[in-house]
DNA sequence: TGCGCCAAGGCAAACGTTTACCTTAGCGCG
DNA sequence: CGCGCTAAGGTAAACGTTTGCCTTGGCGCA
């Protein structure tokens, strides 16, 4: 497994009888700098050797690097994976790679993972579900762009974030549920963590006081684990064994909607119980054909994502807020 | 935004009073090349810097990467996610990182992935569901280690391979349906590109012949679709047009169970069918209790990979395969 | 005393790229 | 003819790290 000598630009320079500058030039196309059939020399030499440059000499030499580091806080969740999935198609537009990992929400991990990644000069970090982490500060301070996607900034200071705009989320699904005719209402959820569910559950309390439901008709229970499915799995038996089940429960996330569903089905003389989520996945389609759900279309992240970087490399902006308009789709 | 300026071994040097030398041994832990009072000095220097060595300096040295890009055919498949988390998962413990794609089936989009990595010049490249690709080609003629999880090399000319054994899983699922009692099977797949799935399929056969099943008594629908979901979801309808179901319906992945099982769902008079498929994640046991999966525990993954890359990096070894065990999980 | 060894440390080259600066020749034009 | 401009090309520095080689003392030991 001897590892092949990688071709270089002097390699090339030789092959084409040139200097090492100006095929550096003609390979970047600097124009008036090569006779044209130089350049075609240079070219071909290039092309005969499947000459790449090395991104070491380029970083070297301060240049930005192609790399955009993405941090999932669970690539087993669907909605996560697919967010990931449309960031990625549309960095490739724009000639970006990125380079995917899991946070497993644990702050070490993700300090490992981007202390590698700020190593490797990346051009831009996105946090898909962050942790609050010393690493995560550094690399700020560091004047890494930093995006959170879906899940905003843990200390909340101006960071950029492009996502679901949570309160307002949860305020029309509460007047969905009304119009839906519902008065009985369960709420689901893990831990409050002030981010993303505590603003989505803020927003639905209020939309359903405003829309007459008392709060005692609200049938609320959270089970702080950071495992979303079994957070949902126990938060639903606890609401199931309080007895008067709710027509309709709603879930902070579709992950707590799994655990809750799971618990339904496994009680004796299950009640017939709507259920609604957030961010959705299209694999929903597929096997939660019983789950509403409130979310912006995936597609929509990997652009708004690409916007946001513009606003951030260009000094004019000031808003550095993009909501994704969502919606909620409808299975039963 | 502007960037921070890095800082840099000499900074560190200087503000230890040695030579740029000195603090790179200190650091590396070259053994007696500074008293202990220096030593000190210097990494106190760099805490206090909070030096990071960069990259750029160190590849261009020639010293390995500690990248390992891994590529996933699709990331919204939960079974191929949680490898991608369980290889990531071990490859930390080696102090190794991984920059995760997604080809989305595409031989173009996973060959700009693959030139952006070599240029990185990664450590290996682990694919978890390749394409053909010629700069796949490429990379595995350039000597960097290649190994094929889950989906053996497109074109098999001894590559390493990490998954299951196809062949016999499908031998096993198909003894133990007929210890089960079935004696008309469905088969559902959908592209046989040689790999995988058409390993699966004829292993799956010949269990069903040696045991006894005659050839019309297997009613097999293959759908030549990229997307399993839509794939299965066809399959199965076509399956049930043609009327004395089977009592157990074989799918050569998860996703194509989970299409499949849509389509039973949305036929009237459904008949009551067992469903297995293969790869299980774990996100089944809540979202498709309906199912059973031939798979080999998703953390083996991890370990064997780094098994595997071991025996890449030995001149000694010759076995590049690994099968991991496989087991059939049974939910209904 | 003389020799060798070792700890402690510095010097400088090398890796691959980009780019500021320099040189030369050709050409248009007053 | 002389001036200035431009195309075409080369030279060399700089980026940050690792490491082979050199130097200098100090110490053990015959």
């Amino acid at each position: 497994m001897a590892r092949a000598p990688s071709v270089s630009l002097a390699m090339v320079a030789a092959r084409a009888n040139v200097s090492i500058a100006t095929a550096s030039r003609v390979l970047n196309g600097v124009p008036n700098r090569a006779s044209s059939e130089t350049a075609d020399r240079v070219r071909a030499a290039a092309a005969e050797l499947d000459y790449r440059p090395a991104v070491a000499g380029q970083m070297l030499r301060g240049q930005p690097s192609r790399l955009v580091a993405v941090i999932a806080a669970d690539l087993a969740n669907p909605a996560m994976a697919a967010m990931a999935a449309s960031i990625e198609h549309a960095l490739r537009d724009r000639g970006l790679v990125m380079a995917l990992g899991d946070n497993h929400q644990r702050a070490d991990l993700q300090d490992a993972f981007l202390a590698e990644m700020s190593a490797h000069r990346v051009r831009a970090v996105l946090l898909i579900g962050a942790e609050a982490s010393p690493g995560l500060t550094r690399i700020r301070a560091e004047g890494t762009p930093v995006i959170f996607v879906n899940r905003p900034a843990p200390d909340d200071d101006g960071a950029a974030y492009v996502g679901l705009d949570n309160d307002r989320a949860g305020a029309d699904l509460a007047r969905h549920l009304i119009e839906r005719g519902h008065s009985r209402i369960g709420l689901v959820h893990a831990i409050l963590d002030g981010t993303a569910s505590g603003l989505r559950r803020k927003g639905l309390l209020r939309g359903l006081a405003s829309g007459g439901i008392p709060r005692d008709a609200i049938l609320e229970a959270g089970v702080p684990l950071a495992n979303h499915l079994e957070a949902g799995f126990q938060a639903m038996q606890a609401i199931l064994a309080r007895g008067d089940p709710p027509t309709v429960v709603a879930c902070l996330t579709d992950t707590l909607a799994y655990g809750a569903h799971r618990a339904l089905r496994q009680a004796r003389d299950a009640p017939q119980v709507a259920f609604y989520g957030f961010d959705d996945a299209f694999l929903n389609d597929w096997v939660a054909p019983w789950l509403n759900s409130v979310a912006a279309p995936v597609d929509l992240y990997g652009p708004a994502v690409l916007e946001m970087l513009d606003r951030l490399g260009n000094d004019a902006s000031t808003d550095f807020t993009l909501h994704l308009p969502h919606d909620i789709t409808l299975r039963t």
